[in-house]
DNA sequence: TATGAATGAGCTTTCATTCAT
DNA sequence: CATGAATGAAAGCTCATTCAT
């Protein structure tokens, strides 16, 4: 029964967010889910992999939403400004999964915590469309961190923020942001 | 002997930063300081309150080196892109304290992380200076949560990338940034 | 598995009688209970817990000790002489139970230690009785607290006395006090 | 200096009555006293000696108060009557010892609790006295524990009641008492 | 498979005692 | 003699994991 692994990696994910990893023990973890210490091992070798599994899933579901809707034929700045936008509401509809983000990448949790390269084929188009001039792409040629960073870094932490921002203010500084990379 | 207590400090900021608030045990932390488990409780209450005065003494070496050099003199364009490329440079130059700033943000620690409101008058000076133009400040209306990531927040996910930007980078990018946020 | 709780208290007042609640680790507690340090976790929340279940668990037998045979219909010197053995041998017979109370009575264990009242009605009947003729009982008015330590407080302290004293004795003491508080 | 011997023990005694004799550790001592820790090692040996030496003082203040104003020519009655208030008057005036011989009586602070032979030649000729007709005192046959709780050991709880009897209650309990044991 | 009592290593913290100053 | 920072053994307690049922 899948349900029941959801139901752990749920209850693992509200207890992290309200009191953090430490403060998350599996007792509790099993109590919120409705099963048993026991049956946690069942689907999970250990309270680290299902950490790591939450992790995956979630930046996994978030690789989505980002690409949701975006196509080929979208012009660069309404690619950039839309895939934005999203960046904007994913973190902004799912703060519970924004916050376990950032817990499992600011703190040391499991010592190898990136390994980053996936190679989603949409997203590796989408990142060579919006490397620099140099790598045939379209935006100047700031170092790419500086770019990411303008992008979904600046997204990430504004939709931290308490009260959502209105359509009008993301396209906005979204569009900004644009002129800040693109000339 | 204030010794001590400093080297109490450096341990943790060490250990904590290597592996986090937990696998940061108090036997390890005196080991690496060279003093007993119990001497560490003649200088801080319990462990919390010595990550908590930790983090007030990294914040303020912060608050203190973002708005080293600045003068009421500077036009705003060169004061913005001074106080970014300090920021940046405090985040590069001490990246065991960024570390520690983030995981401690980050993470739900203590309970209530944030007071953050200290009023230090050059600080809340700056801050006035950089307000919306409706508040008399120079730049335009985004809203302050907005500006206030794109100017520090980009400059400390920025610095925290490995390898240091150049002079001449860091100021393109504060100067795009400017541009962003007052035209 | 109710045993493994008998144990643990059995072995919690074998402890605190030979070593006192200090020099009662929880460690050593765990070896004589037959069980490991951490089951006792799952029967008790902490050590202060334990000691005030197992007070409790005491005051109560002695409630019932004190009161067992005793009948409305017997006379007044009677009922007093019955109640009056019936202490003395409860604390006689149960030596260890009647030093832990002691021991919990006299320490500042827990700051509120005595709640006392539970309104048992066999006990109130006995305590209505032997009140004072003023309230309608048939004792004269010597300050009631003169009177339970003329009883029970008595019975208490001989008790505890290493031997038994004969049920003659018993007897006549009882006796003895008796007229010292009816006449 | 004496005063700070003094001090110590004072501060001890006020320490274990508030909180027992866990929760009274040497530093707070110290701090009360107004010594350092170390002085403390001066005067006593250890914490136990000077729980000890406590205890000493304390059963022979209590010695002394007891016989206060006892003469040989008083006739038993009168003599056990004052006797008996003596004990009274000193538990209720110094409700603060009597906490101390409670728990240190009644806890196995030190293992040997019991050396109790005193050889005071006043307390020889008391007890001598008010020992059974049958060694040649004036009391009668009830072994010598019931004796002794029926007197001191009355007046100790007694005194440990809230709020103070009145000289005339006292005498007419005494009295009572000696009917019972003297007849 | 599911359970949850049992485990025990490891944690934070306390405190009697010592000793360089 | 006085000090009080330093010590470290030992305390109470937590929790990831196992295993008999």
């Amino acid at each position: 029964m899948p349900d029941k692994k959801e139901a752990i990696m749920e209850a693992m994910l509200d207890l992290v967010v309200e009191h953090g990893f430490h403060h998350a023990p599996m007792s509790t973890l099993a109590k919120r889910a409705g099963v048993s210490a026991g049956s946690i091992y069942t689907y999970f070798p250990g309270k680290e992999a299902l950490i790591t599994a939450l992790y995956e899933r979630i930046r996994s579901m978030k690789q989505t939403a980002l690409l949701a809707g975006l196509t080929a034929e979208m012009p660069a700045r309404e690619a950039f400004i839309h895939v934005w936008v999203n960046a904007y509401r994913f973190y902004n509809d799912h703060l519970r999964e924004t916050r376990f983000l950032d817990q499992y990448e600011c703190a040391p949790f499991a010592c190898a915590a990136g390994s980053e390269a996936d190679s989603d084929p949409v997203q590796s188009a989408f990142q060579r469309r919006f490397s620099g001039r140099k790598q045939g792409g379209v935006v100047n040629d700031l170092p790419p961190e500086v770019i990411q960073e303008l992008t979904f870094g600046l997204a990430s932490r504004l939709a931290k923020q308490p009260g959502a921002l209105s359509r009008a203010t993301l396209e906005d500084v979204a569009g900004r942001v644009w002129t800040a990379i693109s000339e």
